[in-house]
DNA sequence: GCAATAGGGGATCAATTTATCCCTATATGA
DNA sequence: TCATATAGGGATAAATTGATCCCCTATTGC
């Protein structure tokens, strides 16, 4: 596995809950945990874009920071379960701040993204 | 300067909000522009464990997402003066939450993030 | 026997992000 | 004359993250 080769800012609140969800992947899963898509097999379903191995990793490391827990089922074919711990799902209002922001400003986000500088006239200066 | 290879996803207010959050420093920045610390020099000595560099390339990324405005004095030595615009200031709230939620949970977060699977007990399954 | 199902992991490559190093400009004060 | 303060950028290296490819387990059904 990666080791890491800097040590992580813990200073504050922001850095704290930083190291927990970055992840390309990470929020969504705990959203849709918390929506009732525990099986790997459906998550990967919801989330087609992310390829089964980076979910896997990025799910254990939300079960590493106890946001989630794993159930196995001794079965055949394998099943299992994840679920969010109660500390995980103190996040869920939090993921939901996040998201109705981005909903609220979609158009403009969406052009504001999408633009990526063709001919805009940022340099004009704002000279006083 | 750097060009992007892959598309992003845009399907959500989740992916949307990723766009222009995501970098490492860029919260903090609006953070404390916010709190009126409008200098880069101000900023960098706020953020010292970020380069110069880096602060103004996010800065400019949040220039161009239109989250904050850069005012040029032309003065020597100059001067320059970043705002949060409207756009931006919406965003303060939500940083806010983030921020909370990070101190509220401070010491388990440290924890979990600090032990690094130190002889963990994670693998014991948790079979039914 | 062979494919399908369901979950997982190692090795490796590609993409992205952050950090480093060095260079520019101008006025002020020692 | 030289260091300092202020703001910025190019080139490049290092770190980190994500994506790909291929392989393994065991049972059920054809």
């Amino acid at each position: 596995m990666y080791e890491r080769k800097t040590t992580p800012n813990l200073n504050c609140g922001l850095d704290l809950i930083g190291e927990v969800l970055y992840g390309k992947w990470k929020i969504r899963l705990l959203w849709f945990i918390d929506q009732g898509y525990q099986r790997p097999s459906e998550l990967q379903r919801k989330i087609p874009d992310a390829s089964r191995r980076v979910l896997n990793i990025q799910l254990k490391e939300l079960e590493e920071h106890e946001l989630v827990t794993r159930k196995i089922y001794p079965v055949v074919p394998p099943k299992v379960e994840y679920s969010l711990t109660d500390f995980g799902k103190t996040l869920i209002p939090v993921i939901a701040t996040l998201g109705q922001w981005g909903d609220e400003h979609e158009d403009r986000l969406r052009d504001v993204i999408l633009k990526q500088n063709v001919g805009s006239d940022l340099e004009v200066p704002l000279i006083i």
